[in-house]
DNA sequence: AAACATATATTGACACTGTCAATATATGTT
DNA sequence: AACATATATTGACAGTGTCAATATATGTTT
């Protein structure tokens, strides 16, 4: 009497994990990807991803990495379009990052999460770390005089992004229009900080 | 035969539940606060907070309320003493919010935790909306023609503000002085949105 | 081919959670 | 005194992450 053969071995579990994982989050929000929902949905049991994931925060700092090298990515592709100013290159930053936010609240959000993601994590760190280094070259075309070093741009432009992004996701203002400039509020702030450049 | 007579009544539960949850929150992070926990500490059945709140996101949500209030009162303070410039307004309100963030990480995340925050609550709007309000008019006090118009500037600072606070709650970077002018990077950022207050 | 080690998956349990229904006991009002 | 209401308890249910014990495939060595 032979039980059926197969079936047994997922055969590439580790993969169907880590895709159940992105859909549940772009469905439901990070909170919502269970180790046990994922295990559902690849159609294996509750207990079985722990041999690709030792718990759930591995999971999810794993699928916060792919998710910082996607935004790397995004990045990347904007700014090698067109090498120009410093200037240039900071708004497509800033742009590009709260394109990608607004686009993928969801994702976003998780980035951010760190209770459900380890920030200690080295694969995790240098996939930020990648993208503030693009950055920091970025801004450092500049062979003028500037009024202050490139890292405060850095830290600058990327901390304006990043809290416009969550105040947007969380709904505390409307997008509308500088009625001064008539660009968008979110041009006119990246504006602010980038006429800071100058000498 | 008498059951002891008194002890059923906690007599003042609800504040003993906030009490404990500001605790909690203080000592383990906004996830730590439970129903249960909060019940626990407060000498009560698990159960008993219902009548009080009606499930964990609305005593979360007054949580972050009276968060808000007390964020509200430290900005009101400041701003209260020396009523000078607009610059000088934008810098106290920045400089007070993420010092508030620094000084309370786990009090300052729950603010944005719109997982466990009813977000659309009426009184939480409310203490959000004083505060932006108060940053408004201090801006307002300008009668010079700006670069941007009030909300754009309040929109940037507040963004900046919350954004380096995250970023330092994440370890993102450390704090450092700009190499050029020799401040702190947190002030040197709050100096490159307020250069662009001027005509 | 046989034996063994390793990787992978299952089953079942434990302690914890939020929430609900049913019940008990105070307090307040008529 | 009677009744309504506010407040608290008990017990249950469906979830969760994680662990230990077990089963089954795969790979390697002999």
């Amino acid at each position: 009497m032979k039980k059926k053969q197969s079936d047994f071995h997922h055969g590439n579990l580790r993969a169907a994990l880590l895709q159940a994982a992105f859909e549940i989050l772009d469905e439901a929000g990070p909170d919502a990807i269970t180790i046990r929902e994922v295990a559902r949905r690849s159609g294996v049991s509750h207990a079985a991803p722990v041999n690709h994931f030792k718990n759930r925060t591995e999971l999810l700092t794993v699928v916060a990495t792919i998710l910082f090298r996607e935004l790397d990515s995004a990045i990347s592709a904007k700014l090698q379009t067109f090498p120009t100013t410093p200037a240039d290159c900071v708004r497509s930053f800033a742009n590009t990052l709260i394109a990608f936010g607004l686009e993928h609240p969801n994702r976003y959000q998780l980035l951010w999460r760190r209770d459900l993601v380890d920030n200690s994590d080295a694969d995790l760190q240098a996939a930020m770390d990648g993208i503030y280094d693009k950055l920091i070259s970025a801004i450092d075309l500049s062979k003028n005089k500037t009024r202050f070093d490139k890292h405060t741009f850095a830290i600058a432009i990327w901390s304006l992004a990043h809290g416009y992004v969550t105040m947007r996701l969380n709904q505390n203002f409307e997008p509308m229009n500088d009625s001064i400039t008539g660009q968008s509020r979110q041009d006119a702030i990246i504006e602010a900080v980038i006429l800071s450049l100058g000498t």
